[in-house]
RNA sequence: UCUUCAGUAGCUCAGUCGGUUAGAGCACCUGACUGUUAAUCAGGGGGUCGUAGGUUCAAGUCCUACCUGAAGAGCCA
């Protein structure tokens, strides 16, 4: 008899003609009950959430072949697809053949049938997708980065590859991480008591990337838009639900958008990306929304259903202020020139509007040197999307294209020439307005999953003290 | 980094005013059960109470420091 092709879970309860039909079905153990004269298995290979079930007659298998069959153990199972007897699946195996291929001991397999806090399965995140949880949030964390690149491919950009190791930190947008080859036991200093990187790999200082975004409007400058999908570190010791040293960030860059087509982008962007989920992960999603969340379903259609509100900042210091004169407490003050504070921000979203905000022009000195300058002489076409639960789930802005204004700028914010001379050399020669944001990857997951730690929505997490595995 | 809370069985937790031998549910083991749905029922084994000091006749319980985790804040994506 020829050697019977293995099918996934997934297919065995999307393909209606296979009942009645033997199939070869392997994967993980993740629970087994009955008598004593039949023991039913719950079988995963993680192809899908949903579990099939494996009929086991003890008259045809003895009680001490089933032994090693416990929850976590991996097995392969021959046998007919029949249409469930019980209630809870609508077809089930009926095993003919069962081999072991790998037990699992149950006096130490950390995971049970039972839940377990999340907490707990970060301790053990090498084993923690075989749990329901994280399996769905792996798959959607998958379809996610497949639908940025179906977005940005049917819009024609290019994916555009921007180096991880670099030599300047020119956004200045956190801490970063050194990249070295040298002995730190034994670190040679020059007379003035400086480090001399001259003999270091790169011939000078280099650090992991904290944004590919000057990278990126290099290459929008000669192909239009691009996008950028891949990771980023920060050495902030930022100890939050919200931030990871390792994630991951897309960046768009496009030629010739302005402003406000920068939005129209971000929104689109999101809004596709949670549709694409409700359409590609039901099951995975339905099934968070059981155990975490209840309003999950309804939050992520309500933004694919409402336009993103369009805020100049300084409207949003007024509302804020109307607020305070109402007498609604801050814990930090308002006026024309602060940087908002999550309060802040929170009160507008959550309360004000009750909407995605998409925050714009601020006030010069609190944005990056590189932002366009506004005829007022204050703000700068920045721009940040604010979203429920989250906060800020997007920074981007129009890009200064005007050489002198830009080194200009950099001098006045302390960005030294030498470092960014290749950057400024796109204004030097055929600049163009263009623009772009950043979207962090896990920010958008955790609201398209609704779980509240973004060490959880990335397998192997990087923070303060934390690079287990 | 700051503030607050927490750390007791493999997991999730209870443990009163400081007082005898530290408890429960789940997991595990044994047994029962004719189709279960995180199966159920009965029994059993399982503890350096985060670590180190201190107060006290007596500390899981009070004090100090440190470690670890979580939430909020700052920084940001």
């Amino acid at each position: 008899m020829a050697k019977l092709q293995r099918i996934k879970v997934v297919d065995v309860m999307a393909t209606p003609s296979l009942v009645s039909q033997e199939i070869n079905v392997k994967g993980w153990v993740r629970s087994r009950r009955g008598n004593k004269n039949v023991s039913f298995i719950a079988l995963n290979d993680g192809s899908t959430i949903n579990n099939l079930q494996i009929v086991v007659d003890l008259s045809v298998f003895s009680e001490e072949a089933l032994k090693p069959v416990t929850t976590g153990a991996c097995i392969s199972v021959i046998g007919q697809l029949v249409e469930s007897q019980g209630k809870g699946q609508t077809v089930e195996l009926i095993a003919k053949e069962l081999e072991v291929y790998g037990t699992a001991d149950p006096d130490v397999y950390p995971l049970q049938k039972k839940g377990h806090s999340l907490e707990y399965l970060r301790e053990i995140a090498h084993l923690r997708p075989r749990t329901n949880t994280f399996g769905a949030v792996f798959r959607i964390r998958h379809n996610m980065a497949i639908a940025i690149h179906q977005f940005f491919h049917e819009r024609g950009f290019f994916y555009f590859h921007t180096p991880i190791v670099t030599a300047s930190d020119c956004e200045g947008a956190g801490q970063m991480f050194q990249v070295t080859t040298m002995n730190l036991y034994d670190l040679k200093k020059d007379e003035t008591g400086s480090i001399d990187y001259s003999n270091d790999f790169f011939g000078k200082q280099a650090s992991l990337t904290v944004s590919g975004q000057l990278e990126g409007e290099l290459a929008a400058m000669a192909l239009g838009s691009i996008y950028t999908f891949g990771p980023t570190f920060r050495a902030e010791n930022s100890n939050t639900p919200r931030h990871l040293a390792e994630f991951w960030m897309i960046e768009p860059e496009v030629a010739f958008n302005e402003i406000e087509e920068n939005m129209q982008l971000a929104e689109d962007f999101i809004k596709y990306c949670i549709q694409w989920a409700l359409d590609n992960c039901k099951d995975d999603l339905n099934f968070l929304a059981s155990m975490y969340d209840k309003e999950l379903l309804e939050r992520l259609n309500f933004v694919i259903g409402n336009e993103f509100v369009r805020l100049p900042y300084t409207q949003g210091i007024e509302i804020l202020e109307a607020a305070v004169a109402k007498g609604r407490k801050f814990e930090f003050p308002i006026f024309w020139g602060a940087d908002l504070a999550s309060e802040h921000e929170r009160y507008l979203v959550e309360e004000h509007f009750k909407k995605p905000v998409i925050l714009t022009d601020y006030p010069k000195e609190i944005k990056s040197f590189y932002m366009k300058q506004n005829d007022d002489g204050k703000t700068v076409r920045a721009m940040d999307v604010l979203f429920p639960k989250i906060g800020e789930i997007i920074g981007g802005s129009q890009r200064e294209e005007s050489y002198e204004k830009l080194t200009r700028r950099a001098q006045e914010m302390g960005v030294p020439e030498k470092d960014i001379w290749w950057y400024l050399d796109t204004r030097r020669f055929g600049t163009a307005p263009h623009s772009g944001f950043g979207l962090g990857f896990e920010r958008l997951l955790l609201f398209v999953t609704g779980m509240t730690n973004i060490r959880d929505v990335i397998p192997f997490p990087r923070t303060p003290k934390n690079a287990e595995f």
